[in-house]
DNA sequence: CTTAGTCAAGGGGTA
DNA sequence: TACCCCTTGACTAAG
């Protein structure tokens, strides 16, 4: 088991996800933008190799503009030499890599003009990932994606567009469960007919499902990755934040909460991005709570 | 310097 | 059809 988190390093004063307005855009302020979002992007890892975590999601804003049509730039073989260094550090240290593009991104959407913009969008994603060399175990996570007033057409259409997809995408995708349209039950479906790995998101699973997550249900999603190319199951964790709305999150990690969920998921291993504000604060607010988890020291000591 | 409005991109829900 | 919500940090223009 490893413990992350997405993006941001909060005790670090630089950031990897700088971007600017489009109306900016030159192609100086792009490479000058991009060296700087990598720069930052190494600067976390080593912060996270010296507190033991072994997971991170990288930013969608590394490579500002990567798929709009006003970036023509080669930003691949002018970073080439960047990524490979990042990647070398990342295989060299264990460590997973997880990518969650943000809500535009619609394979399944009824308009074709939205689904060829998400696959430019799922390319860049994967190039990351490919140009850091990083086998396929390091996934780019999406949504199903819209219902459009008929949601087995429309989890049909995902199907479909999937199977439409370069295999260089197809290889990294995997499908989280949302917090209002698809469960995991759905996603379950979707793998029986392509074989994409579920991602499981424990809160999304509450709001969605309001149901205690049985032992059986989890061994179906966890049974959806293969071992010996995806890696272990991710699954992203948060809880409620307490006194907010309903879908807010939490803006520390509520270790009673979180040791209740590790409980009841006893059986399985995988590996846990916590989807908490305070970001690397809660993962080593959890790693230390951690610290004598069959399931951690498994990792450290492998 | 501080603050409030705005940013490439979609879809669901309500009135 | 119009409008608000989701959620997010940070850019950027205005004060």
């Amino acid at each position: 088991m490893r413990i992350g988190y997405p993006c941001i390093n909060r005790s670090l004063s630089c950031s990897s996800n700088k971007t600017f307005r489009l109306k900016s855009y030159s192609e100086e302020y792009l490479k000058q933008t991009v060296r700087g979002n990598l720069e930052c992007l190494l600067k976390i890892l080593k912060f996270n190799l010296a507190h033991s975590i072994f997971f991170f999601r990288i930013t969608s804003d590394l490579v500002p503009f990567a798929s709009h049509p006003i970036n023509t730039f080669d930003w691949q073989e002018f970073f080439r030499s960047d990524f490979e260094l990042i990647g070398d550090f990342i295989l060299k240290n264990r460590m997973r890599i997880s990518m969650h593009p943000d809500q535009f991104t619609l394979i399944n959407s009824i308009r074709e003009e939205i689904f060829e913009r998400s696959r430019l969008e799922l390319k860049y994603h994967a190039e990351v990932l490919d140009l850091m060399n990083l086998d396929f175990s390091a996934k780019v996570q999406i949504h199903v994606g819209g219902a459009y007033s008929d949601k087995p057409k429309s989890l049909e259409r995902f199907v479909k567009r999937f199977g439409d997809l370069e295999s260089s995408i197809r290889r990294r995708i995997v499908i989280e469960n949302d917090d209002k349209l698809y469960d995991a039950g759905d996603c379950l479906k979707i793998n029986a007919e392509t074989r994409i790995p579920v991602l499981f998101d424990v809160f999304h699973h509450r709001l969605c499902n309001k149901t205690q997550l049985s032992d059986d249900y989890f061994e179906r999603l966890v049974q959806t990755w293969d071992s010996s190319k995806d890696g272990l199951p991710m699954v992203d964790y948060s809880s409620q934040k307490p006194g907010g709305l309903a879908m807010q999150h939490a803006d520390r990690l509520d270790l009673e909460d979180f040791d209740m969920f590790l409980k009841s998921t006893e059986r399985f291993d995988f590996d846990v991005m916590l989807e908490i504000k305070d970001k690397e604060k809660s993962a080593l607010k959890a790693i230390e709570w951690l610290a004598n988890e069959k399931r951690f020291r498994a990792f450290l000591e492998a």
